[in-house]
DNA sequence: TGTTTTAATCGTAATTCGACGATAGGCGAT
DNA sequence: ATCGCCTATCGTCGAATTACGATTAAAACA
């Protein structure tokens, strides 16, 4: 029983709004740009959208970097608010936050 | 004599495309993320792109950063292409490269 | 020529990043 | 309870960031 309909990604958190501050506003794209700023987590940031269902340690098997470095990219994704982890038994379940992409694309938009 | 008609700002280059390859883009987003990923940056780029005309050390006083400090990031926008600086005397005019811009809304676009 | 102004560069120090191997912890299966 | 798998964390290393003051370079102006 474990087709798919992981425990994970499930509420699609409502929408985070664009600060009307400018300085908190370039605080938080430096913050989300900063997340970014390293291929290896662009690559992990797509291939979590693309997979809507979430990964584990898939994303390992898909670049070329050691366990532990992967993991260490998805803890600066996670502390950025950029995805979530799950733990779904021995493994963890990562999946993007919509709403926080939603805000990085209004603040890059806004420029 | 000095109204404005600074020499700076002039072609607005044609636009950059947005690399088919995922790895080229990968690449290019986290390199344009990385010159965004500073707080100081941004407030830059706003500057730059509110003031269509360009400006020169007025940043020094618009920002509580010292004169060499901003140098510094203004180099490394210049190095991702984000903006470019001509020589206009004594002084340098920066200005926004728009299709820089352009392509770097189109990748974050394309997440 | 000499002075002032403007900006880049140099040298330095503290911090963070990026990567890895090794280790530890949690959970399912035996 | 023990074994094996999966992931996070620790410790380490070299490289890159961020910031500053001091110095240099270039150009306008006296």
């Amino acid at each position: 029983m474990n087709d798919e309909a992981k425990i994970c990604c499930p509420p699609a958190e409502p929408a985070p709004p664009v600060p009307s501050d400018e300085g908190e506003a370039n605080e938080q794209l430096a913050q989300l740009a900063k997340a970014l700023a390293h291929p290896a987590r662009v690559s992990i940031i797509r291939l979590l959208v693309r997979k809507e269902g979430c990964i584990v340690g898939d994303i390992v098997d898909e670049l070329p970097l050691a366990q532990s470095t992967i993991s260490q990219h998805l803890k600066q994704l996670k502390e950025a608010g950029l995805i979530r982890g799950d733990v779904d038994g021995p493994r963890v379940c990562y999946c993007v936050e919509p709403g926080a992409v939603a805000l990085f694309k209004a603040l890059v938009e806004g420029l």
